[in-house]
DNA sequence: TTATATTTTCAATAATTATTGAAAATATAA
DNA sequence: TTATATTTTCAATAATTATTGAAAATATAA
């Protein structure tokens, strides 16, 4: 295995997983380019890496600044932008977790709120007010997880999979 | 709010909800219609609350079906096909956790263990190997978490939630 | 077995999402 | 300030994914 083939299978299956998840395939293989390699990378080199134009570039970028997955680094000389990605697992999974959650579970647990109070005579309707109450309740450990986990420490996270595996 | 309502709204927002975690759309919306019911539901009913065809109603119930997340329901008397779904929450956790472990993290994890053994001579490259480890640790502390979870009883969660809020 | 109900398949089409590339806007250097 | 490099925008197009609906396959009843 060559060094340069297991970064393509690396942009590759990162590029697929993102798919997955929501986040565009473009997105999470700029991503993985950036998280392979050691130096900052212009709009140039992805658009060459990746085979992509310029304006499909700039706006992944820009996703993944927002995202707070890349940052600009600031290069002395240069007129060009670079962009970096912090390669630390950890980091990324807070920042993904937290961004899914305001993208995601926010929206969700407003409208549950909204709808929860609904009124119920029948026993049907009781059961779906039931099933909406435990979703509702559902949704904020899921929160408040996420927000505990947005503030610990690398360590914190690894003592809890100790402790449970 | 009148409970019509409230349940366009549940199939809409659980609808949008899994678009986002790469799920489809009308799959998320009539797991959502079934959750809402107390009642099994048959694939005309599906048909006719979601205005969707029946090959899309069909193709969409196979799929939450190999998804785990819906049941045939036995129902006396009748020939047509009617289906259920799970109203525990913790359990649609487990299966939904178990399924995209089974979709992505595995082939994640296989192409991982694949290029992890690269050479690396340079900086540069031992960068990205060591990067890689970090991912591989990090994907197999993932598999054993949701091996774990999925082997659990809701008990155990939520006491684990307690220790961490 | 035959008749009928029900489910499944799948080619055609529609809808959605991603991508291009050139023009406009902005930033930088001189 | 002007000239030039760089970034951003966005309408047009391409690619992908979802949906339809009718025909084929299968299951059930009589």
């Amino acid at each position: 295995m060559e060094i340069r083939e297991a970064k393509n299978e690396f942009v590759r299956v990162w590029g697929e997983l993102g798919s997955s998840w929501g986040i565009n395939k473009t997105m999470a293989q700029i991503h993985a380019l950036l998280l392979s390699s050691s130096e900052p990378l212009s709009t140039e080199q992805i658009m060459e890496k990746l085979n992509i134009s310029r304006g499909n570039a700039n706006m992944n970028v820009r996703a993944l600044l927002d995202w707070g997955l890349a940052n600009k680094a600031y290069m002395p000389e240069e007129r060009k932008d670079f962009f970096e990605s912090d390669k630390d697992i950890w980091n990324i999974t807070r920042q993904v977790a937290n961004e899914r959650r305001k993208r995601e579970l926010d929206p969700l647990k407003r409208t549950i709120d909204k709808i929860v109070s609904v009124e119920a005579n029948t026993k049907e309707d009781k059961e779906f007010k039931r099933m909406l109450k435990e979703v509702q309740d559902y949704t904020s450990s899921a929160e408040k997880l996420i927000d505990k986990l947005s503030r610990s420490d690398r360590n914190w996270f690894y003592k809890l999979l100790m402790k449970l595996v």
